[in-house]
DNA sequence: TGAAATAACTTGCAATTTGCAAATATAAAT
DNA sequence: ATTTATATTTGCAAATTGCAAGTTATTTCA
């Protein structure tokens, strides 16, 4: 029987590949990185920077490089905060969102795809699962830092 | 309702987070990406560079210099392969064995502790599901080249 | 008020990591 | 034998990383 880190070190692996494999839209060709930092801007109103690079446990000059090129490619957008200069906000561009939204639904298709190996009962399981699982591990403040979500 | 993507990739996050934070053993300081190529020499029996890189998805080359930067730190070893020169196999050194179950332990000992704010039967629950899915991943050839495992 | 401390973000720089193209060395095929 | 294919390594140039230090804006509190 496999420890529960077997499960999860296989299961890690696939799916950091299908990440990497994903996150090609039209011309823009993202790292997986680049990714998680689209999606966490998309599934949040308005963040800092500062809140972003927390939340994705990423070094807070690397993450503002990483915004640099973003907003390069016309994907994200740097507003100056109103109430605090210091400060600056992020959101998408229409592009941004449309990129993102593209690469959730090539991420949702491969999933569905991978789970059209298995009864729609065992699915809903999986995924209810998970769900219970996020919450865990958001209750847990042992290791690594909890991330909200 | 969150699509199954969301889930994953929160999940993923975290799990990221963690591995990052895990695989600090004593004095050695291995990266994520050192930590899984570990792990795969770990469970698989004298494999092959080529036969490890590609279950991991990593170049080549890149592969290379991860395993030789290893073998510097005495963590894994390079046996040439007898019935064929081109090739060598890959085992690990006990240090590399030492390491390899630590950082096992370790992972396992928090996702042992994001389980304790569940019940029994749910992590049960939990972990067949994910077991179910990686079976599920490894039938599926879409998007990114299966994984054995 | 107005210096000193703190906070959010950026830049300099040096080290590490990456992947393509090319090289090496061995094995298989014809 | 010569060509072709396979496994691994090296050269090199580009991209990514994080620390230290810098800039600008806010807070603190004497």
């Amino acid at each position: 029987m496999e420890t529960p880190r077997e499960l999860f070190q296989i299961m890690t692996r696939r799916l950091g590949l299908l990440n990497k494999d994903c996150c090609s839209v039209g011309g823009c060709n993202l790292s997986a990185a680049q990714s998680h930092l689209l999606y966490e801007i998309y599934r949040s109103h308005n963040p800092s920077m500062q809140q972003v690079a927390e939340t994705l446990g990423t070094d807070i000059t690397t993450f503002s490089r990483q915004v640099q090129s973003l907003v390069k490619m016309n994907l994200v957008k740097k507003t100056p905060d109103p109430t605090d200069r210091r400060v600056y906000t992020l959101s998408l561009t229409p592009e941004g969102k449309m990129v993102a939204t593209t690469i959730d639904q090539q991420m949702n298709e491969y999933l569905n795809e991978a789970f059209s190996h298995m009864s729609e009962f065992e699915v809903e399981t999986l995924l209810r699962s998970i769900k219970l699982f996020n919450e865990a591990m958001g209750k847990s403040s042992n290791c690594c830092a909890p991330v909200k979500g």
